[in-house]
RNA sequence: GCAGGUGUGGCGGAAUCGGCAGACGCACAGGACUUAAAAUCCUGGGUCUGAAUAAGGCGUGUGGGUUCAAGUCCCACCACCUGCACCA
């Protein structure tokens, strides 16, 4: 039957029937776990960027197998999260209830697509027999101390009461209502990340990763190299550290800023001042995002009344507090150098404060105030004199020897904050009680289960604090009435380690066989968009690095290789939206021209890291090719009848060049995910056979089916539904995909004759035949007899010639 | 503001280490087949000057440079995109 949704229907089912992609544990020295960032049941269909994902992960994968590899490819869903909560509250579909159901549905368009997923090993994050494991992790980074509680500022929507997660925020504003967000703080769970960010940091290196993409992590992560100095608050026994990259610049330190938020704030700020800061303390917690993202804004602050004394020369200067330095990062207070800090220097003007110049430029240089480079210091006592570079350890050494200061590498990232005051997410498994304070729920009674009946509708608290039959329990220590975290786990936490899960997804024991997963792990190929760079890549390496030391495995990083796809926009160029209304759905297109074609277009339409614009005209060319591909296999079983020769004639050179010409390109370019070029050669290929055949009188036809049986070879990671039927058709073995992959013959893509360009003075004037044997002296005897290149040089003088063999003749002529 | 990326025909996009720019395809034009159309098959083509299958000029965002040779390397700039954004 010519190919359609039909031909796509009877290979799925035969596939599956056979078991034909099934992964044999016993070959496990092959194998290759090939993964792609499994999809959010949120939409209730399967979108054009799952397929572009996904189709083409599984036309690599199709060519590993083919070359030999046991391919383990799973496919599961990350299924907590917000969206389905706020479907629920917008229509008063239960979560659970929307979520299988798109489930179901995802699920049936995924087999749809012919890919070689090993359903056997699927998981989804929202059923307990997966976040029951979830939560196991959670309370194994808690023995590890690496999950602790402290009091954090959250975003709020003082609208829609309630706590918004980061990625809810747009522009500072509530996603859902659009009010502006303010911050509240709130006793929140912590992921210790920041213990692993030099590591994080240095593995980076080892790793097959987009270069882009190591840079997000890099700046995310943020090593900043300085020092910390101690400065002590006047007629006080309390002191203070700054974190510096500049301690060079000490000594033109004229006040010190701490943030609003530090707790040393209210121990030192005087009477008469208390008011101010108070108020000012006030007015910095009601700051918006917007107002806080805003660059434009001016700098604002108050004094203390308190002053500190300089390290060094032991002189006063004024504590002040201002929002402009993050109670988050380094110490939270920074020492002001107007002279040489823009941010200082901008607050110093507006408030009057001292600024003293200590960095003088090298000889002739500009070096007007505020002055931020490096450069000679000046009025710093016994440092005058010394480099920037010199100073700025110098300076700390001798802070050492009194210990008032030391070297120190501060990091930009922060701990991650897991829990979420939300009902769509894994129970954190602790109990809270009065007499024990935390204790965690004992691994025996896990999962902590999710409650059905729970009123989910947003007022500022966690649902689950509202039912009581799942808040109240007793104490695992001591038997007393307690009750459990009413919060949940971000949903990041759970697609944090799915991949570990996936090879040993039926385990009852224990999150995953240790030994097994050593031998699964890591992933050799994760191919997912790029927009998950920073996130869940990083925590995904952490949760790995911290099981590692835990003892549950022991291999560092989870992704060896990685590989981002590009977007496809709409027809008008425009990222597709609902607002637009560019949307192109994939399910028209499949039951218009199959799934193969629709894959065949995503491989051949776009270059697969960048995508672009979708084009109608783009997939009814794909559909023409493969009709050329069905005629040219028809064509051939019609010429079986007909009379053939045995000879290996030019013409059937010719065509076992274009033959290997495309095994070697598209072996290499689908290696590389560079499936546009992988399917052009195989378009050379074809056009070559319909040259073949219709200006090659006497045929030899064996030859030919052989060429054409390669070409299917090449092309069932693309079209698997459509090579597998034209397999068939040609009366071979099911099934191609057990056929290995052609090998090119190097020495059919040695042309007995080459052509090669002539230039003049650089400029292409002629061409020449050379035979491919021929030496470079050989080669420029040729092209200097030919007849139109003499024309050329005649009368003048040959400076020079170059000879690139198989490539160009540059003649320099005077 | 900082960091990174991209810029090539009417369009999607190719071009390994600096070596014939525009592979492959779309759209377009011409031809074959057909009563006709569609489909199919073949041919053409960056652009400008030329009747031209003659010859030549100009061409990879802009302006310089290195080189026998630059889309590719170097310097400066422009436009768009992405990430981070008072990180001390």
């Amino acid at each position: 039957m010519p190919y359609s949704t039909e031909v796509d229907r009877k290979w799925q089912k035969k596939w599956e029937e056979t078991k034909l992609y099934k992964f044999n544990p016993q070959n496990i020295d092959k194998k290759l776990y090939c993964l792609e960032m499994f999809s959010y049941p949120s939409g209730a269909k399967l979108h054009l960027g799952h397929w572009y994902n996904y189709g083409l992960s599984d036309t690599w994968a199709r060519m590993k197998r083919m070359q030999g590899f046991e391919i383990f490819q799973p496919m599961g869903f990350d299924a907590f999260g917000l969206p389905a909560e706020n479907y629920a509250i917008k229509t008063g579909v239960h979560p659970q209830d929307s979520t299988y159901q798109n489930i179901e549905t995802m699920e049936r368009q995924l087999r749809e697509m012919g890919a070689m997923f090993e359903w056997d090993h699927e998981v989804i994050t929202c059923s307990p027999e997966y976040y029951k494991w979830t939560q196991w992790i959670f309370l194994e980074l808690y023995k590890s101390g690496l999950a602790y509680r402290k009091e954090a500022p959250v975003n709020w929507c003082p609208s829609c009461q309630t706590v918004l997660a980061n990625e809810q925020v747009v522009d500072g504003a509530c996603e859902r209502c659009g009010t502006e967000v303010t911050k509240k703080n709130l006793t929140q769970w912590f992921f210790k990340i920041t213990e692993y960010a030099q590591e994080l940091l240095d593995k980076l290196e080892e790793l097959d990763w987009p270069e882009k993409t190591k840079k997000i992590q890099t700046n995310w992560i943020g090593r900043s190299e300085g020092a910390e100095i101690e400065f002590k608050i006047e007629n006080k026994d309390l002191s203070f550290r700054v974190f510096t990259t500049r301690a060079d610049t000490l000594l033109g330190v004229t006040y010190v800023v701490l943030a609003p938020e530090n707790e040393l704030v209210d121990k030192i700020t005087t009477d008469e001042n208390r008011k101010a800061v108070e108020e000012y303390k006030e007015f910095a917690k009601k700051q918006t995002e917007i107002d806080r993202l805003s660059t434009t804004r001016e700098k604002t602050g108050v004094f203390t009344g308190a002053y500190a004394i300089h390290p060094i020369t032991g002189e006063k200067v004024p504590v002040w507090i201002a929002d402009y330095v993050l109670a988050t990062y380094g110490t939270g207070c920074v020492m002001a150098v107007p002279a040489h800090d823009e941010r200082d220097f901008e607050f110093a003007t507006k408030y009057n404060l001292p600024i003293k110049r200590v960095i003088k430029g090298e000889e002739g240089q500009v070096d007007e105030l505020p002055y931020t480079e490096y450069g000679i210091l000046v009025n710093s006592g016994e440092f005058d004199g010394m480099s920037s570079a010199d100073a700025r350890v110098n300076i700390v050494k001798k802070l050492e020897g009194e210990s008032k200061g030391e070297l120190k590498v501060n990091y930009r990232l922060r701990d991650w904050l897991v829990s979420r005051q939300r009902y769509w997410g894994a129970p954190i498994p602790v109990i809270h009680c009065e007499h024990c304070g935390i204790v965690p729920v004992p691994e025996k009674d896990l999962p902590v289960l999710l409650p059905y009946d729970v009123e989910f509708s947003p007022d500022g608290e966690s649902p689950l604090k509202k039912h009581e039959g799942f808040m109240n329990t007793t104490c695992p220590k001591c038997g007393a009435k307690a009750l459990r975290d009413p919060d949940t786990l971000d949903t990041f936490v759970c697609s944090s380690w799915y991949y570990l899960r996936y090879p040993d997804n039926k385990n009852n024991e224990k999150a995953f066989d240790t030994e097994w997963i050593n031998k699964m792990l890591p992933v050799d190929k994760y191919i997912g968009g790029p927009e998950h760079a920073a996130m869940h890549l990083l925590y995904a390496r952490f949760i790995t690095k911290a099981l590692r030391d835990a003892g549950h495995l022991s291999f560092d990083e989870p992704f060896k290789s990685l590989v981002h796809q590009g977007i496809i926009l709409g027809p008008d160029g425009n990222r597709m939206s609902k607002s637009k209304g560019n949307i192109v759905s994939p399910d028209e297109y499949i039951a218009e021209y199959g799934s193969d074609v629709f894959r065949l277009y995503l491989a051949f339409g776009f270059a697969y890291t960048e995508g672009g614009p979708w084009s109608d005209d783009g997939i009814k060319a794909i559909d023409r090719f493969v009709g050329r591909v069905e005629r040219i296999v028809d064509r051939v079983i019609e010429l079986r009848k007909e009379s053939s020769t045995d000879e290996i004639r030019k013409d059937e050179k010719e065509l076992n060049y274009a033959r290997h010409y495309a095994i070697k390109a598209v072996s290499e370019d689908t290696e590389k995910f560079q499936f546009n070029t992988s399917v052009s050669r195989m378009m050379e290929l074809v056009n070559a056979l319909y040259k073949y055949d219709q200006e090659t009188e006497l045929k030899n036809v064996k030859y030919m089916e052989g060429i054409i049986a390669d070409l299917l070879r090449l092309l069932a990671p693309f079209a698997p539904h459509l090579s597998e039927e034209l397999w068939e058709r040609l009366g071979y073995s099911y099934s191609i995909f057990n056929e290995s992959w052609p090998a090119f013959d190097e020495a059919a893509l040695v042309k007995d004759i080459v052509e090669m360009a002539v230039q003049i003075n650089g400029k292409v004037r002629g061409k020449v035949e050379v035979p491919s044997t021929a030496d470079e002296k050989e080669i420029e005897k040729i092209a200097l007899e030919d007849k139109k290149v003499k024309e050329y040089i005649n009368g003048k003088e040959i400076k020079k010639v170059i000879v690139i063999k198989g490539r160009i003749i540059n003649i320099v002529v005077k």
